[in-house]
DNA sequence: AAGAATAGCGACCGATCGGTCGGACTCTAT
DNA sequence: ATAGAGTCCGACCGATCGGTCGCTATTCTT
């Protein structure tokens, strides 16, 4: 997954891996088969680690607008603390294969929508709570979050910049209350 | 550049581009000397490009906020419209090459940083002139601007959903037009 | 203790990678 | 007429790619 972040995914070659891990290509191979198959392990086993370090943080916290706060603090922090050396793996992984067919390709647009179903469902249930206004379009709203963390990962990957990380929490709160009632007071860490 | 946007700078290779042109591989490197070479010679030229679709359609119209909204209209025609047919050349080639040295990453932290100064001008014209709050923090716009480009990038080229391009028009008004001061009316196109 | 998986090895495969080299051809400036 | 620059070619280079094969050593099961 390291190396995945940092040279992509097909740039994830089986002799570098076997000599990284220090044992022979057709010992690595043995396990997996074929590098397709190296590359979708590699996905899935990444998957469980955004899982325990996006959304167990905040799995704890009530549902609605505060789980989906926390989400988004533990999604900022993901990607400030460099938890894959060459950013988030999914970012990489999908403007690498977003072009091409095949297996990978499939696998990344059910992880992306699964990852956006999550995200919706508090949407939806922070706006039955009145924590949003009644009409938010969850779609809308996954939409820009996504970008800015999009966004984050870029300026920390390409620019170095990870103070930049404070410019996604102040988009994160105004996506997240900007659009409550006028005078309304958020109820995060307010800019 | 078509090539490049759909595989990657990396798989641009010299052998198939070769072929593709109906030349040798020697007979292509005889321009360029080295891989590299080429890959900046593309990236160079895929600014012309960008600028052309994006920059140019905007320039006519006044500075500011117009020419700000006219800069992001054309900015989403061009992700919609698939004038690369991967998707934006810059943003796929950052996230491959945002982990590695070298003069590719060079070139294109200037590309991103002197697209972003253009942004940014307008926009503290835009302050200026009262179409923008004065405290408008230009930074943190065009870091927001960016990231929604790239939702809707991922968003098209992943899931084929080219209609996401009203997601980021939306986004794009909310932007230029929410902070105003409440009960002012957005100039734009309203949602 | 016998047998079956499992894991790993080194050698090897054809293909492709980026790149070099010497030569042939064309065009232009002198 | 000729020299030089530019363009392109086919042949070739060592390295690396993903992958296969036969073999051995270990471990687990029965």
């Amino acid at each position: 997954m390291d190396v995945a972040s940092v040279e992509g995914l097909e740039g994830l070659t089986i002799g570098r891996l076997a000599a990284d891990l220090g044992i022979s290509k057709s010992g690595l191979l043995g396990h997996f088969g074929t590098k397709e198959a190296l590359q979708l392990a590699t996905l899935e086993r990444a998957a469980v680690i955004f899982d325990r370090e996006v959304w167990r943080p905040a799995a704890a916290v009530g549902p609605g607008l505060p789980r989906l706060r926390a989400v988004c603090a533990a999604w900022i922090s993901y990607l400030e603390r460099g938890v894959f050396p060459g950013g988030c793996l999914f970012v990489s992984s999908t403007f690498e294969y977003d072009g091409r067919g095949g297996p990978v390709r499939v696998l990344l647009r059910r992880q992306f929508r699964a990852w956006q179903r999550r995200l919706s469902a508090d949407v939806r249930l922070a706006a039955a709570e009145g924590d949003l206004p009644e009409d938010t379009d969850a779609g809308q709203l996954v939409f820009e979050l996504l970008g800015v963390m999009m966004s984050l990962n870029h300026t920390i990957q390409l620019h170095g910049e990870t103070a930049a990380a404070t410019r996604a929490v102040r988009a994160v709160d105004r996506l997240l209350a900007g659009q409550l009632p006028v005078g309304a007071v958020p109820s995060g860490n307010p800019a």
